[in-house]
Formats: C-alpha cells, structure tokens, sequence
DNA sequence: TTTT
DNA sequence: TTTT
C-alpha cells in the first residue's frame, strides 16, 4: 500500500563517519547527527535538547561522507526510518531504530581541512564519474541528490 | 544550535489509540503506525517492506486520536523523532524510538460511524473547548494543525 | 552550491487531470490542487482558506494520474517548485509558478469507478513495464515512489 | 478539509531583507532566496539550476531576519505557498506566487559581523521580549521554531 | 499489527 | 474548481 515514511534532519555529527567495506562493492557509512531545539520551561528558562540519530549511508554516498564529513559537520539529511528487530540473548525481542538516508547535503561551506592542495583529490571525478563528481563540482562541499530507490541493497 | 527534526509519515493504524490519562489533567496517546513501500527486487519481484512506528500523542491530541482513530485509519502525521535512553536489569544501556506528533489529519474520508448529528461524542469537545472544537467544526473528520510548542509538557 | 526545493502537498484534485501528448514519447500531465486550511479568525469563526496549485507530471507518472485520478481525488504528492518567467505582450516581465512533482500517492483507497472489470487497463502494465506496473500491482491505487531526477527532460 | 501545504528550502539569500514597518505593529520581511541544483544533461555536462522564491515573514520573524540576514546568508526554511491573485490594468486575471514562512534557521555558523559582547542589537531583544531571546540567547545565529498559527495575521 |  |  501507498506510504509514506520521511525523516528530514539539518544538525551537526558528533564524531567522524565510521565507514565499513563489504564484500562485493558495497559500503556503508555510519553517522552520529544530532538536532538540538532550544525551548523554554515552564519558568522561562531556556533548555536545550539534543536528540542523537544514527544514519546509515550506503554506496557512493558511504563514499562521499568518508571524504568529506567528519566531527562537527553540519548536514542536511532526507532518508527513512528502518529499524532492525531482533531477539537479544535472554530472548527478549529488541528494536534498535536508524536514519537510512536518501541524501543529503552538506551546509554551511566547505569543512576547515578543505581546499588545500591536493585535499580535494581531483581523480575522484575522474575514477567515478557520474556521481563523484557531484561532489568536485560544488567546489569540495559534496551536493548529493541522487535517489538510491535502485541500490537493491542487501535488506 | 538550530537542527531540524521532521518526520512525516503517511499510513494505516495496525490497532486502536491506547489511551492514558494521567494525573494533573495529562493524556497521552500511543498509536502503532505502518508505513508500507513497494519495491522490486533484483528478480523484479515485487516486494512489500513494511514499517512499523510508535506515535505519541499529547493532551488534546490524544483525546482527538482516541474519539477518531482506530484500527485501519489512514493518517498523515508530523511529528519528531524523539528517544528514551535507560539501563536495563543487566545494566546495558537501552534505547527506544518513538515519534513525538506535533500535528497529524485523518485521509481517506470519515470514519464509518462518523458524519450522524450527535455522533461525535459531545464529552470531548467540552473538556477541552478551544481545541477539541477543530475536530469538532471539521465536521467530524479531524484536521489538526495545532502546534503543540507550548505545551510545556513533562519532558 | 547545494540546496534544497521541496514541496509537500495533501489535498484534493479540482478537475480531472490534462494531459498531452506531445512529440518523441513525451506525456505531460497538468493537475489543479486545492490544499484547504481551516483556522479561527480574531472573532472565533472558523474560516476555510483554499490554496490552488498548478501540479505538473511528465512520463509514466503523467500516464497513471491520466489512468487514476480525476476530479476529487485526494493525493499526497511531493515535488518542488518551479517557476516560467517570459515577458508578455507589453513587454512586461512575467513570471509563472507551478509544482513539478516527484512522486505522488492517492490515498484514501480507490477512486469510486475502479476496480471493476476492465477498469485497469491491463495493456498498461506491458506497454510500459518497469513503471507502469507499479501502478498495476497496488491493485489500482496507483503507490508511485519513482524519481525523476534521471527523465532528462526538455527544462 | 484537511489539507497540507508545506514547503522546505535551503539556499542563500539574493539580497538584504526587505523590511516595511506597517501601521498597528506590523512588521513584515521580504526575502529573495535561491536554491540551486545541479545536474547532468544528456551529453553528461553538468548544469546549475537556480530556482528564485519570494518568501514573505511576519512580525517577530520580520525582525530578526532584518536583524540577522543579510545577502548571502544561508538558510533552512519551512513555509507554505501562498498566491495573491487579482486583476490588471488589462483586465486579465494575475497571480503571484509566495512562500509565507512559517519558521527558519540559520545554517552554516554565525554571520561575521556577530558574535562579540554587545553585537547583536539590545533594543531588539527588549521591544519583543519573549521570541527575540530566541535569537539572543543562541549567541547570535537565531534558531527560530516559533510557530505563526496564532498570529492572527491580515490576509 | 495496518493497508492495497 | 476540490474536499469536509
């Protein structure tokens, strides 16, 4: 049936990407991002409250966040909430919840290590062309859009 | 820091609203929502994924989702992702996710038992007047755009 | 540099969709929706507040609006804004804005007039098979989740 | 009837807010933001895409984006689409499209002029006490979540 | 556990 | 011009 499932986060990670290659190709890139939201209590206090996300990315995007994102980047991110169930080992059902990410963008200029000679390796456009160049292009700060609808990844 | 944490979910209630009322006048909703995507795999068999999510809805919210929704309802919801960390008997760390509603309206027409004068339990509208009324005027369907930024709720 | 357009819309068609067939295989479909907002004026009224939007579908989604929807039905679509500007006669700049969509789903369930014999044309799903067939096996409520972004289309 | 109409843009800003002070307390902003994105055409050059949006903040909003954008800045936008429509001096029927700002945030760290003790305008925080701080309180880059539903606005 |  |  007809669903519609959208997370869109804009925040900051709070450690470098960790980034696994599997056999066959396939990369997956692991994300800390957090959202902050400053409100007021009830005493006219100000409050803020991070909420911490784990995303996933896979692919070309795993790629892509290898090279150009780390701590304290700040992203804008579209994906889908996926989570995995599983039983522990007392048998007890668990859920653990992810950001499977869609794409995203990073915001807010280029991260401070960019630019440098030979920083934003220029044979990365050429070794992948289509989409790594999306990144080059932009000048280092990676602009992704591309739908990964067609990955037919592993789950 | 400014973050942004949107969900929007679109799909079907696999049970009714579990209501709770709590002292000091608080009501919160649960619902269990599931987003459903088609896909092909790499056979081209087509694939049905579906998504399960905990919604949590508050004071008024929550008596609108009580009066109106049930098993099967149709929904569109926004909302925020929203996580609660504890320490289990074995003292791991635990996490589980849910959505937080910030507004959500019923698709797909009336309910079936709905639309009748007096139908739509007077009870509720005078409980909580100023809001309840939206679902109330709507002619029974609710539409709720309410923010619930000020709520100043328990957490 | 990157940025971000999106659109999200929830409403109701005004009329049935327009569609043309132009030259080379192109099919463009044009759709008037309404998204109505009801909210209470200073004095307590409730006042319903109708926004009309000018959607635009291309290829095999310009087909299945043509095939599913007409006047009344109720979509979800995503998209992003898109503006013409030409000059008219008086040599005025003119400017246009419309919503090219994405994706979209009706929700609701089926429209009244489906699902009977022969209703979903059959030939759809072979004439044009990848696409075509998503519409095809949601049993007529067409679950449209196809990017675009690859359709290289003539703007 | 309920319906959604939601819009999200990030880009920059093509010129300095354009501030009016209107009779009875009304402030109202107008801004021009960009949103570019790239693509490949069928021969595999890549094309940027710049799509203009006329966005239109209300009140407290009106002033701290006067206060804090600049040409340049770039920012997170939630909205909804908003078309004034009426006649010529032709008699033909016109219309213009807007986005009507609902909330924003600042991305991409402080603006350079900010930061210091004293730098960010006292008078502001004082003549709106409550939302203003909002920005005050954020070291300068305003982190804006207040929702306009109750602003009771002319239009 | 929903829906088509 | 839709919908409730």
């Amino acid at each position: 049936m007809a669903g519609v499932n959208k997370v869109i986060l804009l925040g900051n990670l709070g450690a470098d990407p960790e980034v696994k290659y599997l056999e066959g190709d396939n990369v997956v890139a692991n994300l800390r991002l957090a959202t902050t939201e400053s409100y007021k209590d009830r005493n006219g206090n100000r409050v803020d409250q991070t909420e911490w996300h784990d995303l996933e990315l896979w692919g070309p995007q795993a790629k892509i966040a290898e090279q150009y994102l780390k701590k304290g980047s700040q992203i804008y991110v579209e994906g889908k909430i996926k989570s995995d169930t599983w039983q522990d080992d007392q048998g007890q059902n668990r859920k653990r919840t992810k950001i499977r990410v869609i794409s995203f963008t990073m915001v807010g200029g280029k991260p401070e290590g960019m630019g440098g000679p030979g920083s934003t390796a220029p044979t990365a456009s050429t070794s992948t062309p289509a989409k790594q160049a999306t990144a080059m292009n932009t000048g280092g700060a990676p602009d992704i859009s591309m739908d990964d609808a067609d990955d037919d990844l592993p789950f």
